[in-house]
DNA sequence: TGCCCCTGTATACGATCGTATCGTATACGA
DNA sequence: TCGTATACGATACGATCGTATACAGGGGCA
């Protein structure tokens, strides 16, 4: 093994560790959970798969610590989306999610793939977007800067489900739209229109 | 075998393969194509596995018939969609598809389910999507029924996300909503915003 | 009546799954 | 320097996977 000498039983458990957290999640987004094995994930980290059972106990186990560290990631980028108020800065918002989907883009297609099967890590992840999405509004009203009579419930779920949108049409975009939906023009128009949309719709009444 | 003694052979065939086609769809969407089993699907369906090998060839063979199939039942679908025009009409669209959902759930759900992994079937579903909602952009675009300068790729994926968005957090309604997304009351709160949004938004600008 | 294809079941097969076990190497405290 | 706990790899095990094979009943036709 072409290890650091320097490196430590610490450094060297910790990235093992870590190692097997990214490629499962890496993995679980790909493929999803039950498709990919344990065999796989443990080459993909090049480590043994016996690993997976020291660390996690069982594939589940690795599941339930791979949540946890996303709905972590996503906590802190809940606490950045709350200082941000406002329809201009909704395109702070979603820069900062453009931003971090961009550093952590299996973070946001792990998302996408554990909300496909509903589980405990799952439905706390989805909770946590529909938290993150009520304190917007509720901030939002409180500013004034929502309109009058908003069924405020509906509005936060529609946010959600216009954050996730776009990963789960992300594994076709390429074929239909030519691009990523993340690359930056496809962001560019996507912001526009959902801007528009949110203060004004785009159909005639 | 309690089978009807007048059924013919004809029709055996047709039940039991249908049968494995409603079974198949109905696991697939539940617990995805990995997860579910093909002794599963046969035994959900009453037959014997060997059955789908007969009719199908495999269990690939089996998803691609039901691609098949929820692609037909979406092209109906489709065909009345075309039939409604306007934002009055986007309600009709709406009941419409709400309807459908009714009838044939486990078709929505498949589809959910289909498009968490990329096959073939998976992107003519999204596809097809995708092209009911740009006729519905343009149709409306050509009654003056659109607003000026509005991005019309967009409007349709945004009208794809809509659609596709409640099968997406359906497995979790019970426990965020407390009741379904499709219950009525749920499409009528889900209607009402939605209608709002298209037309004038609900945040200040 | 005999032959045959079609639909169907039961069962066997090889591969792969997740997990368990065991041996070894390494780090750390006494 | 020794003892012990832990990190790690190699491999075995039982279960289950999708698929293949063997055979049974039952109409249609010569």
């Amino acid at each position: 093994m072409p290890q650091n000498a320097t490196e430590t039983a610490t450094t060297t458990q910790l990235n093992r560790r870590q190692r097997l957290i990214l490629a499962g999640r890496h993995l679980f987004a790909a493929k999803g959970y039950s498709a990919a094995g344990v065999r796989e994930i443990a080459a993909e980290a090049g480590v043994s798969i016996g690993l997976i059972r020291t660390h996690f106990g069982s594939k589940a186990g690795l599941r339930e610590e791979i949540d946890r560290q996303v709905i972590a990631q996503i906590e802190e980028l809940c606490s950045r989306a709350s200082e941000h108020l406002g329809t201009e800065a909704l395109d702070l918002l979603v820069e900062d999610a453009v931003e971090w989907v961009e550093r952590e883009r299996d973070a946001l297609l792990y998302v996408r793939a554990a909300l496909m099967e509903k589980t405990p890590g799952s439905q706390a992840l989805l909770r946590q977007l529909l938290e993150i999405m009520r304190r917007f509004v509720a901030l939002n009203r409180e500013r004034g800067l929502l309109q009058d009579d908003v069924d405020e419930e509906w509005a936060a779920t529609f946010l959600v489900i216009d954050f996730l949108g776009p990963a789960v049409l992300e594994p076709f975009s390429e074929e239909e739209f030519g691009m990523s939906m993340y690359h930056r023009e496809m962001v560019k128009r996507r912001s526009a229109f959902m801007n528009r949309v949110v203060t004004r719709g785009f159909m005639r009444s």
